[in-house]
RNA sequence: CGGGAUGUGGCGCAGUUUGGUAGCGCGUCUCGUUCGGGACGAGAAGGGCGCAGGUUCAAAUCCUGUCAUCCCGACCA
């Protein structure tokens, strides 16, 4: 088999896209490993698939390593299996649903509980059969509003979901810890040490504790709270926001002033030239269960929380539009005397303050000398705001909190019986009782995997692949072929690198150097070696690494082992 | 689903204001000269301007509709 970069298909570009933002997407793209098929929709050329292989494979042993079982569910999963888990009208457009020729309703999977208790609920019905985990390296569909980012965000993808059964809570926490570190084997051995775990909200999967595996970087999508002093480290849907407030001496009597076309916070802070710290302010929700508003009260700094404020209330929210119905006076809802029949809240950062400026219900006017405690009576307080930088950490209480993005790579979930009991999955315990297994679930992204690895390991010409995972250990690189003795020479090393084994891409194109490197840079592997009539003359070839750290003249008859011993050693990271 | 932008050979773009029947760079093919970081010369192929209507003697340029892509937001195991 011989793989030469002439006969490689897929092109190489000099420019960069224009509709590609990000570096990975953009090298994705010029260096021929992806080609955009439909929105949020790619097809991979070798190179990329090669990566992708390494990428399963390593995540195949490691989840192996924790006595994982490889499985494979339908992509096409029956609509009843979702609706025996409440989720075929729970779940939201980014479920594809769709009908066969006899009218049966089906959906695209875009993850795979359902079809793993219904795998496993006939089979495991003792307690001598826990615990286990199945998992599969498998093609997700995900209906996304907005695909971006080349592989960073898609709508299909290759996705590595396990799930495991456990009879006792303390069971499931016991694997839940061994993944977590078998997680983190795998993003060391694809090159991401950095890779950092966070607490994570749990969203639509249900269940309780749930942590996101994320790589820092300025592109990654979510933000993430990382304390400065100590390991407390969240996802901001998750973050508790603490708010110390000290209240002001002497609370001002509540004054009505007119306001005229005031009707934002930018808009109070001018006008009574003051700072939003000093205001509170209304933000107006409707439930999607009921369509009620809700109003909530906070400080006129901090921004809601949405993920949170969904998570108290319970239900699905969105943004209101305040039609002067409820009591509600669009511009100047204030908490003070507010005649309104909707849910009312006060997020923390009121607690404790006094002075504060706020709506007074009416249109064009505002109270000052707002004291919550004294105006609204005592009210209780939920924790619905975001964290700011330089905020208190909820762990060690210092003001240390960062807020970083991240590119969630992995995740990792306490599901508990959400699952096994709307499935009604069961098991007959040691003491005779019925009971529900306990399960968890463990997911990666592959693909994405594959885009933060070059996103974090990338210079202006290309990725730079560690050995794990690039898709061919050397690039043998000659140099005017056009001398017989270049051509023969390269050739002959050529067969004897595969000889031994190595995965080698051989450029024996008749081209200048330049365009040589310049593919041998996009295409990123991480050694490369290069006969040429110079190297020749001293009878030696020149091995340099991609990331340009190891550079070699070696003697023709040692160059082999030379190549074969980098490979193994230096790069076996 | 809101807000913004853009669709012109494989890629990057100009041309649109002021309608006259499409151009540049890269890439591709042929020949020759070059040859260690995207060489040079000569020649050649390839698009009718996202799509559908309309206005006009004439539309890439104006009008209407529609689709797609990208960015911001909403949303998101």
């Amino acid at each position: 088999m011989h793989m030469k970069l002439a006969n490689l298909v897929g092109e190489r570009f000099k420019e960069r896209p224009s509709d590609c933002l990000i570096d990975s997407h953009a090298l994705m793209v010029r260096g021929g490993y992806i080609k955009n098929v439909a929105n949020g929709i790619y097809s991979s050329f070798t190179p990329l698939k090669r990566i992708v292989k390494k990428i399963e494979q390593i995540i195949r042993e490691e989840m192996d390593n924790i006595d994982g079982q490889e499985v494979s569910f339908p992509v096409v999963l029956p609509a009843s299996l979702w609706e025996e888990s409440d989720r075929y009208d729970n779940v939201g457009d980014e479920l594809l649903r769709f009908y066969d020729r006899n009218n049966g309703k089906y959906v695209l999977g875009m993850t795979h509980e359902e079809a793993a208790v219904h795998l496993v609920r006939e089979y495991a019905q003792s307690y001598l059969k826990y615990p286990f985990m199945i998992y599969q390296i498998q093609t997700k569909f995900r209906d996304e509003a907005r695909s971006r980012g080349g592989l960073i965000r898609v709508r299909e993808f290759t996705m590595k979901d396990a799930y495991s059964f456990h009879s006792s809570q303390a069971d499931l926490e016991d694997y839940y810890n061994k993944c977590h570190k078998a997680y983190e084997r795998i993003f060391e051995r694809v090159g991401l040490p950095q890779v950092v775990s966070v607490a994570s909200d749990s969203g639509m999967m249900g269940g309780n504790l749930s942590h996101e595996f994320m790589l820092l970087s300025p592109v990654g999508e979510d933000s993430v709270v990382i304390c400065k002093s100590c390991n407390y480290r969240a996802n901001m849907d998750a973050a508790e926001n603490i708010v110390n407030n000290t209240k002001d001496e002497m609370s001002n009597p509540l004054t009505l002033v007119h306001t005229p076309n005031i009707n934002t916070i930018d808009d109070v802070c001018s006008f009574f030239n003051t700072t939003p710290d000093k205001t509170c302010k209304a933000v107006v929700y409707q439930k999607e269960s009921d369509n009620k508003p809700v109003v909530l009260f906070i400080r006129g700094d901090y921004e809601v929380n949405e993920a949170k404020l969904k998570n108290i209330l319970g239900c699905d929210i969105y943004p209101a539009e305040i039609n002067n119905e409820h009591g509600l006076v669009a511009g100047f809802i204030g908490a003070y005397k507010l005649n309104t029949d909707c849910e009312v809240l006060f997020d923390r950062s009121l607690e404790n303050t006094n002075n504060l400026i706020c709506g007074a219900n009416k249109v064009d006017y505002h109270y000052t000398g707002f004291d919550i405690g004294r105006d609204t009576g005592n009210v209780d307080y939920i924790d619905a705001s975001k964290v700011t930088a330089n905020g208190t950490c909820p762990n060690c209480k210092n003001n240390t909190l960062e807020i970083s993005r991240g590119i969630e790579v992995g995740n990792i979930f306490q599901l508990g019986t959400r699952y096994t009991e709307a499935m009604n999955m069961t098991y007959l315990d040691e003491d005779g009782k019925r009971k529900y297994p306990v399960m968890g679930c463990y997911g990666i992204g592959v693909g994405r995997l594959a885009a933060a690895v070059c996103e974090a390991r990338h210079d202006d010409y290309g990725p730079i692949w560690p050995m794990s995972v690039a898709p061919w250990q050397v690039h043998l690189c000659a140099v005017r072929v056009d001398d017989h003795k270049i051509k023969e020479l390269a050739d002959n090393i050529y067969n004897q690198l595969v000889k031994k084994g190595l995965e080698v891409i051989y450029d024996d194109r008749s081209v200048s150097a330049g365009v040589m490197f310049s593919d041998a840079d996009l295409l990123g592997v991480p050694l490369r070696v290069i006969i040429s009539p110079r190297n020749l003359k001293e009878n030696c070839c020149e091995i340099v690494s991609r990331d340009k750290k190891i550079s070699l003249k070696v003697k023709l008859d040692e160059c082999i082992d030379q190549i074969n011993d980098l490979v193994f050693t230096e790069f076996a990271e």
